[in-house]
DNA sequence: GGACAGTGTGAGAGCGCTCTCTTGACACGC
DNA sequence: GCGTGTCAAGAGAGCGCTCTCACACTGTCC
């Protein structure tokens, strides 16, 4: 490949034979010493280690993964609709999360961005044993993917709450939870009447923050009103136009949590035109603390999701469920943190 | 794997060998089929093709890459300090790209996000023909990545364009003329002292954008200032921090190029905070068109760049390659767009 | 001292595929 | 009628690895 000449050797090099022959021992040793098999003489894994270095040997993974059935690779499930929606960091920080953990046991990350239409395609490729497993990042309800992989057997982990609710091991930030605090945080705060922009419906991680928002005006003794809830798609004119209808809706709103900052960002801009003032009048409070939540003017407080753990857990969970199949399946729920900003600081400290 | 007693089949499941037999044909046979070979009357590809369908089969890509001694899957390699960068959705529209070129081809994307100690261990993984070649993320200078694989004889494609001018190929975005546009259409605006905030200078993108900078302001007849350039690290703060230091040194500023949405967004909060109104006193560009260029007061005119096409081109770029070892290299670069929004119009169309 | 267990090492099969080589069938031209 | 060419299809080797089994050797125990 590398050379023009027709020589042999150079690209990828040596394999298990030359290096038992260099090392004066059989194959079989040299695999043992490689699979780090405790059933060899200390000298012979000297002299092994010496010629594998000698010969710069990589194993074939492909020649391994014939013969063991793995292929020590898991896949990123990521489609489309859903890598749109998730500008603001999460896409990195998530690859980082499940990208870090999986170096750590030398297994590939496979990413797969399938658009709609290739969805049988993405199928038979994970199904196709080419794959230990597979993480699914928060698809939508309507999803055939994950009803495939389950009947064909292979191990799945969701990353986000899958919205069918299956029984199926997943992460998930706790959404609820902070969707509460964040609202809470607005009551505490002196907001009498405190309304919100949810996300889509179709998505978990929309009811949830729905959910929590909820759970806050219950606990303080109020009664949730459909005149303060307003659905936005998570984009930022999803979010301007929901504020706009709050806005008349309910006209007397002083507070407002938003599922997510680019809505919040766009719901601010509704707010500033309409001559309303940032917290004075209506505090305000987002969701992913992205970038955008930082250079808004006032800056957002917002709901900060551990989102590189969240990658993390996962792949803890799908090795797990690769190497003891037929387990029941695990979730686990992580706590977010609200950090505060201009946005929702109303109140001075008296 | 999936089921717990011993049975065969099921997982994967069918082999070529299996296939043969129901179609009634040999093995041999039934890989011309797959590999769509024209030496197949038509009968028989027919109820092979059957056959196929029947068995759900799906060829074993490790047993096909142990003879074809190629992985038929790409790397891309992301280094960490560079994905914390790209907040703005760079990475995942870029991967998009990459990902749907791929799909097209049947090719696999493994991704790699390398913290900087695993660099052997990365350099192995990519020289030890687990990968068919790979795409470099725009890396710092100082990546001792490149040279090692070009020395093994990796087919590499940069995305951007690498610092060092090595003799590899890239495909890259004309930041030179995105800046150039961008600093014109400031002048032809009416600005009599354009500054700019530059990115850092050992990413190609950073030099490109100042140079283009620097054009435009030769070609209007002025010449290029100390003083009217400061320096960011393409983050917030960052722009916050040259932005006041560009206010001591040129006081009399009427216009900024800024070499990033999110440093421009920095600057736009000191300028605002220093009183001067946006885009009156001081027009303002950014760069990336990044949702926060949409989000901030005043949404910032900014230079779009074609993401998802230079993902794409830098595939059929890294193909290329593959397919024909020994050619020299080849550098696509593409044009941006200047996306005007409220920061920049100061004349109405009079 | 013979039976036995334990341990390190080698021989060899075989994972599923591709690809070269060979065979067989048929058509054509002299 | 026989050589020759063409084309579809099969036989079989072998890619680099793992893993079972067999084997030699050492020690331990009755």
């Amino acid at each position: 490949m590398a050379t023009t000449d027709g020589h042999e050797k150079a690209q990828g090099g040596a394999t298990l034979e030359a290096v038992a022959r260099v090392a004066g021992v059989s194959r079989a040793t040299v695999s043992r010493v490689v699979n780090e098999s405790p059933r060899v003489s200390p000298d012979v894994r000297v002299a092994v280690e010496a010629a594998i270095r000698q010969l710069g040997y990589t194993p074939n993974r492909a020649a391994r993964s014939l013969v063991t059935r793995r292929s020590d690779s898991i896949a990123v499930v990521i489609t489309e609709p859903t890598a749109r929606l998730f500008s603001d960091p999460f896409f990195p920080r998530l690859v980082r999360g499940v990208s870090s953990a999986l170096a750590a046991r030398d297994l590939q990350l496979v990413l797969l961005m399938p658009e709609p239409v290739e969805e049988a395609r993405t199928i038979r490729y994970l199904t196709g044993g080419h794959v230990d497993g597979a993480l699914l990042v928060s698809l939508h309800g309507n999803d055939p993917i994950p009803a495939a992989l389950a009947d064909r057997g292979v191990p799945v982990v969701f990353v986000g709450r899958p919205p069918q609710g299956a029984e199926v091991s997943y992460v998930d930030v706790d959404n609820r939870q902070g969707a509460r605090r964040a609202t809470a945080h607005l009551l505490d705060d002196g907001a009498r009447r405190v309304a919100t922009v949810a996300g889509p419906t179709d998505m978990a991680a929309g009811l949830d923050r729905l959910e929590g928002y909820r759970d806050a005006i219950r606990a303080s003794g109020g009664k949730s009103e459909d005149a303060l809830v307003a659905r936005g798609d998570f984009t930022y004119e999803g979010g301007a136009k929901a504020m706009e209808r709050l806005l008349k809706t309910a006209p007397d709103l002083d507070a407002v949590f938003v599922a997510s900052d680019l809505m919040a960002a766009g719901a601010l801009g509704v707010l500033l035109a309409r001559g309303r003032t940032v917290p004075e009048d209506v505090a305000l409070v987002g969701y992913d603390d992205s970038p955008i939540a930082a250079t808004t003017r006032p800056p957002l407080t917002s709901v900060r999701q551990p989102i590189e753990e969240m990658g993390r857990e996962a792949v803890h969970l799908l090795l797990d469920a690769i190497e003891r199949a037929g387990r029941p399946p695990r979730r686990v729920v992580l706590a977010t943190e609200l950090v505060l900003r201009a946005s929702s600081a109303r109140r001075d400290p008296s």
